[in-house]
DNA sequence: AATTAATCCGACTCCACTGCTAGGGTTTCC
DNA sequence: GGAAACCCTAGCAGTGGAGTCGGATTAATT
């Protein structure tokens, strides 16, 4: 179980994003620069992010991204919904909406998935991991880090 | 995010086991009929199960294998645990203990990871809910469902 | 107007890993 | 001794993730 490298750093652009001024864009090019990621990957990762509703861009020279809406107002189930497309612990979630999804391993005259019952509380655990932090934490815990001298 | 096909195999290989009496062993062969799975896969599957101490086996024929344990004594966590080798919502999370990993991600001088606090909250909300829930509701659960008729 | 710096967009490659199969060996019951 | 089960190792094919590349568009600067 594990998140793609994708939303890794997506997160970690909301964060670069979050840390400056939310006036002036700040372009691509610099927060790959920042984190060390390859440049030309994020921009489909900031492409999801914009999709989504989470960033703003302005194009051209001195153009760039900006977070549509302030830090503590962005929860990270949006951020990592964003990237990640659904946050399932099972393909089968995946498919139809809430209830009376049909597994595809599921024995004869169908009757739920009994695996199903773990995998709802799994998915209900995340989700309320990632919704119950927000970007400004993330942000705010970055910078607390810059600050202080790394370790002893 | 998404756990593999073989630890969703596995909980059901165990469940499978939870309703079967623990004196007589159960073929391998009866839960891939069953369920509908390779049984050559599930040969795999039952391996790491065996490995973690959550099966014991009777070679032979008539052999078979039966839940190590009551079934209510047995975690979710420990059966996913077994099979997934690691909760980790991100490969950094694998390599050292607990603190003090360095991600490839790091920026400069080794202040650690600001993603981390995220999934380090993701990894304990999947955490609880795995440990949260027993071999036993899902056997239940399951069981009930073979009993009611299905749907409307 | 030309240049430059940025966002945008799609196609394409590479590679690791997952899911699965195959074949054989070993143990135990009848 | 044969059948039925567990056991172990190797290997293969498909998928998808991670990343690259080339080019088009937009906008500020000079």
């Amino acid at each position: 179980m594990i998140f793609s490298a994708k939303t890794e750093y997506g997160v970690r652009l909301m964060i670069e994003l979050g840390r400056h001024h939310a006036d002036e864009p700040t372009a691509l090019k610099a927060i790959a620069a920042a984190e060390g990621l390859p440049l030309s990957y994020l921009e489909h990762v900031v492409a999801d992010l914009k999709r989504a509703g989470l960033v703003t861009s302005t194009r051209g020279a001195h153009g760039g991204y900006r977070l549509a809406r302030p830090a503590d107002e962005i929860g990270m189930d949006d951020v990592v919904l964003a990237l990640e497309g659904t946050v399932a612990p099972m393909d089968c979630f995946v498919t139809l909406p809430p209830e009376r999804v049909s597994c595809s391993h599921e024995g004869d005259a169908g009757r739920a998935c009994s695996t199903r019952l773990l995998w709802m509380r799994v998915q209900g655990g995340v989700l309320k991991a990632l919704h119950g932090t927000t970007l400004a934490e993330l942000v705010e815990f970055s910078e607390r880090q810059a600050a202080e001298p790394a370790v002893a």
